[in-house]
DNA sequence: ATTGTCCCCTGCCCGC
DNA sequence: TGCGGGCAGGGGACAA
């Protein structure tokens, strides 16, 4: 469910509120997630602590506190995070609590795909499984000389490249077709076969694409999708061009869009705008 | 080394 | 109304 642009939006909502809380309790209902949650160490290391920063990495959120230590989180497809909800709010996938001095933040995650993690070390970007990340698409580092050095000769489609966490971070399946639909490439180019000024477009365009997301607070196609800290869906959803929108007329040159299956993940383009 | 397939899990929507 | 199949915004393990 949550791309870069969701997870920072969860980010920002954190960092307003978090910061200063103690830790008192960590309640676990089901630790059976992507990753089992490390009960006896998030117990022994929370209680006590308060939180000092969080940062965003890619599609993961870490919250660092302040005697060291770090909470890895991951939302999967369906994860959510709550603040203070109601005492009687509590649902079948409410899986993990945090109790603070005053107040709450709560991981709801029906598909159960997503993680929580702890890094115990000071070195966090260590962990395994930030440590083969790519670069932020906002990184300096993510740039002309970089991609065409990493999909050199890539017979991969495009779109199933700029999805793979370790060669640019944080990119998901909406903001792929979109970012290609804004540069006017085609989902399944070759990587490899990506001229400069094409790169040039692309990665100026999915910053642009991210950059906006996350001023729209992230996308929530449905009524169960995304969710903020406070429950409250994004808006990005009014913006997309092409997702979600097959058969629906192009809104640059009113050609249907087209849907298509890469890499098992539908995707969606304008077959007259996008070469 | 790169690339595709399968799988983890629950819920929803569609067609029959 | 019930049921099976397919799909859902992620990503890791594995095999070819």
């Amino acid at each position: 469910m949550p791309e870069l642009p969701e997870v920072e939006t969860v980010r920002r909502g954190l960092i307003q509120i978090l910061p200063g809380r103690r830790f008192v309790d960590v309640k676990i209902r089901q630790n059976r997630l992507r990753k089992e949650i490390p009960a006896s160490a998030l117990r022994k290391h929370l209680p006590g602590q308060t939180v000092k920063d969080i940062r965003r990495r890619g599609k993961y959120l870490l919250i660092g506190l302040s005697q060291g230590g770090t909470i890895l989180l991951h939302l999967g497809m369906s994860g959510v995070l709550i603040i203070d909800p109601p005492e009687n709010d509590l649902y079948q996938h409410d899986h993990l609590l945090f109790i603070f001095d005053r107040g709450e933040l709560r991981f709801r995650d029906p598909r159960r795909f997503g993680l929580v993690d702890w890094i115990s070390d000071g070195h966090p970007e260590q962990h395994p499984l930030l440590a083969s990340l790519g670069p932020e698409p906002d990184d300096p580092e993510f740039n002309l000389e970089y991609c065409l050095r990493r999909a050199f000769s890539s017979s991969r489609p495009i779109k199933n490249w700029l999805m793979d966490g370790r060669f640019v971070a944080g990119v998901g399946n909406i903001y792929a077709s979109e970012a290609l639909f804004a540069a006017g490439i085609r989902p399944d180019r070759p990587a490899g076969n990506l001229t400069a000024g094409e790169w040039k477009r692309l990665i100026h365009a999915l910053r642009g694409v991210l950059k906006e997301a996350i001023e729209q607070g992230g996308t929530t196609l449905k009524d169960r999708g995304f969710k903020d800290l406070l429950g409250k869906g994004g808006r990005f959803q009014h913006h997309l061009r092409v997702y979600g929108r097959a058969g629906e007329p192009c809104t640059a040159c009113n050609d249907p869009v087209q849907k298509v299956m890469l890499a098992g993940r539908s995707t969606f383009y304008c077959p007259a705008c996008q070469k």
